[in-house]
DNA sequence: TGTTAGCACTCAACGCAAAAGAGTGCTAAT
DNA sequence: ATTAGCACTCTTTTGCGTTGAGTGCTAACA
């Protein structure tokens, strides 16, 4: 749906007013942006048109008018410009990846702070997904009686812990020669080659020694699959200030959304497809529970593979030009971060 | 302070009425509970005393009274009696356990959610701690470069992970080496007998190994030392639904309480002087972000070790009685299955 | 002397109506 | 097509009497 300018220009002060203040917006505020070119009584006009067309609507027939969330859509599609952060800004951020370099867990805290505090809003980062096909280095460690503890590195230096309970107790000599075993056709092959019949087929592999390996490939192989990537997430708290979410109930309802890490990592793996900023206003998210709120996500990649993703959740009427400048800047500095663990 | 026996039931019949309704209590009500041996008349006089003792107060003159923190501290050490818990709720609670039971994360999350769906108030739990002085088994892993990974078992058979750069990069054989070397002292010794001066003096061992093995004990202890233990903690939401927590303003500063892991953490550390519960009402709360909600909380052993501590968070008014019975019972199930994961 | 009935008094809470205020839609003039 | 003017609508605020729960005091009573 095409808007004339005027009517674009009206919709944007609406929605910028809106984002705003939370509050209604009436024809004469938006007349006083235009320094008089054009009365308030023209607006009014426009304002009803706009309505018809759904891009607005009145909470009351004495009140101004707020944006739909057909409304947000235009604006995030043909209005907004994502503009560059300013220089300052960028420099702090950096600085402050610089700090936490290195470590992949601290990156990932910082990162899920720091997208809170600068936007005010409520944070979600997904941190890496430790995968089998990645699988370079494993180690078995005998925890206690059949319980092995299996520790899983992946060629891009990520690790994860699995804990497996065997069919057999493992001495330390046992969980050595079965860690070297599998590394050393972890050497060879790529990992996705590993499965129940290579193992079969070993030499100077004892038959008892084959039935654990295939426990423990198997168990890994399960576990990883099952295994989510960790969600983290902070800042719930920052949207307890916004006006909409004042009464007990809208409070309650995005405390547990908060809290449900699954609906989380599952708004946040979405399907990007080419953009690199997703965002999702409103209705448009899959889940029940987000209904209320908009989301700008983003990816991050290591070697042209995406890897996990951040974002940003906030009300509908949220900074979307801001919030999105910030996400795609600090996409940046995680890709850039990431690639220099890789080759440090 | 005593109280005759009088005062002392009408006080009594005053908390578990205000603990059950959040409403001031008249005169009327109390005498209700006596079945007219008393009139309201006479318990009006004794309910002004009270005030003047500090157990009662009025919010204003034609309401009724609510009982003050010294009430409730009275009430706690010198009217409540905790009683058991019904037979049928104990067998709920054991099966629970037993289908958790061999994973010690389960235990820990089957706890926490366990406690805050049985009370309706929030529960906090402090996973175990792994310390150094328990370290049993240690496994060092080359990451990237000259990053490792530490795996480190105790005695328990607890696990943690720990991440450290070293000086110089290892190679796997480098890695088993200096992991062995370690695991051989901890085979001899008592992992607090490892120190600075003992790795000098090894046997065999080159100078690097040498610096190489004290970057790693060093590193392992200090973070070990650093890191806390796990906390968590689900029900805020449940908080939400009592009417002392209806103003927003109440709501957002819980909320926050609640993310501030290491608060909580803190409250449930305290002091376990000999009491196995501890009640600490309002402003007896170390933290000034405690001061208005009430925690009760106990201990979890493992051969007399006190290795973790788990707890209920509730508004001043809580069901001290029916909180203390449940805690007293579920800190008796974790450390049967503590036990029962050692000698498995 | 302790207990009780009775009564005047206090004060939050509730309901209701009037007033204020913000904003619209319509009409008629430009 | 635009605009000024105005009646109309509906929420919000304010003020005010009413209600009801509960107290404290006094005087009578056991």
């Amino acid at each position: 749906m095409e808007l004339n300018e005027r009517k674009e220009r009206i919709l944007e002060v609406i929605i910028r007013s809106y984002i705003d203040t939370a509050e209604p917006v009436g024809s004469r505020t938006v007349a006083k942006q235009f320094k008089q070119s054009i009365s308030a009584a023209t607006i009014r006009n426009e304002m009803s048109d706009l309505e018809d067309m759904g891009f607005l609507v009145q909470p009351h027939t004495s009140a101004g008018r707020i944006p739909t969330q057909k409304a947000y859509r235009y604006y995030v599609d043909s209005i907004m410009k994502v503009k560059q952060l300013e220089e300052v800004l960028k420099r702090d951020i950096h600085e402050g990846y610089l700090k936490v370099a290195g470590d992949l867990e601290d990156i990932m805290t910082y990162t899920t702070n720091l997208l809170s505090d600068l936007t005010k809003y409520a944070s979600v980062v997904l941190s890496p997904k430790v995968t089998w096909a990645n699988c370079k280095h494993l180690q078995i460690i005998p925890v206690f009686k059949e319980r092995v503890l299996v520790v899983v590195v992946t060629t891009e230096g990520f690790v994860e812990n699995i804990e497996l309970n065997l069919s057999k107790e493992l001495t330390i000599q046992d969980s050595l020669r079965l860690s070297n075993i599998i590394n050393s056709l972890l050497g060879g092959l790529h990992a996705s080659e590993i499965n129940h019949n290579l193992i079969d087929e070993l030499a100077n592999v004892t038959l008892e020694e084959k039935v654990l390996l295939r426990e423990i490939v198997i168990g890994v192989q399960e576990a990883l699959f099952e295994h989510h990537s960790q969600v983290m997430s902070t800042g719930v708290t920052n949207l307890l200030d916004y006006p909409e979410f004042a009464d007990t109930d809208r409070v309650r309802h995005l405390v547990k959304v908060s809290q449900k890490k699954n609906i989380l990592a599952e708004a946040l793996i979405g399907d990007h497809y080419s953009e690199v900023l997703r965002i999702t206003i409103g209705d448009e998210n899959k889940g029940e529970e987000l209904k209320e709120l908009s989301l700008i996500t983003t990816t991050y990649e290591l070697q042209d593979n995406i890897i996990g993703a951040i974002g940003v959740i906030g009300p509908t009427r949220m900074q979307y030009d801001h919030v999105s400048s910030m996400l795609e800047y600090i996409r940046h500095e995680i890709n850039q971060n990431l690639l220099k663990i890789l080759l440090d």
